[in-house]
DNA sequence: GCGACAG
DNA sequence: ATCTTGTCGC
């Protein structure tokens, strides 16, 4: 932590996002076996005049994908969101919620762009950046680039270009759904990327880990009937 | 200038 | 993201 990786003010943040963008490593630097993989997403809460954000990572075992830690950290919001810059918004949460962890993941999923950014840096790898840990970024909607249109079969895929350059993967995750956006996080290719969230595909549109952490970070499900469904402790 | 715009 | 009821389709 010798650079300053974060700043409230919006012209700062651009500044650094484009330091930052050259440091993120596009080839694969993962270790030779992956045995936890988690899910990263964070969810807002309303508190009357301020909001709380709430971060929750989830690390599932692979490939039995079953839940084996989780952590949950709230802190009141620090910044508006602001397209372009939602990493300065939810990355600080990431982290306080990550150091809460006790079994370390090999890979993290984030809800959100990874590289497929204006200034590649979204908060899959800004997230990658600041842990120093190879992640990648699964976001629902398109932030930047173009696609040609793909057919509405599981499994078809097409490239996300922006600027002359692939910057990641549109991937039809469930049959007659809207796809998923898939790119680069920190220390992944982008074709092991997608290889990874194909393995954590089950009959849902998001992969494992990101839909397990979305369901606690979004309390769709309330959290006391979550902890039965896992049986950690 | 106009439209687009992760979560 | 969050606020919110019913409704169409596999």
């Amino acid at each position: 932590m010798q650079l300053h990786e974060w700043t409230q003010d919006p012209k700062q943040a651009i500044i650094l996002q484009k330091q930052l963008a050259s440091r993120v490593e596009k080839n694969d630097r993962l270790p030779d076996k992956i045995n936890f993989v988690a899910g990263v997403d964070i969810g807002f809460e309303k508190q009357g005049e301020d909001t709380i954000t709430r971060a929750v990572i989830v690390v599932l075992n692979y490939p039995t994908l079953q839940v084996v830690d989780y952590a949950l950290h709230r802190e009141p919001t620090r910044m508006p969101y602001i397209p372009g810059l939602l990493s300065f918004r939810e990355v600080p949460a990431a982290i306080a919620a990550y150091q809460k962890l006790k079994q370390q993941p090999d890979l993290l999923m984030v809800d959100g762009q990874g590289i497929a950014h204006p200034r590649r840096l979204g908060v899959a790898s800004h997230l990658g950046l600041w842990l120093d840990k190879p992640t990648l970024g699964v976001a629902k909607k398109r932030l930047c680039g173009k696609h040609p249109e793909l057919p509405p079969q599981k499994g078809s895929h097409v490239p996300l270009e922006d600027k002359g350059e692939i910057i990641g993967t549109v991937l039809r995750s469930k049959d007659n759904i809207n796809p998923l956006y898939l790119s680069i996080g920190h220390r992944i290719s982008l074709q092991t990327a997608c290889n990874w969230v194909n393995a954590c595909l089950t009959k849902y549109k998001l992969p494992e880990p990101t839909r397990q952490a979305d369901r606690l970070a979004s309390r769709r499900v309330p959290e006391e009937q979550i902890f039965k469904e896992w049986q950690i402790l």
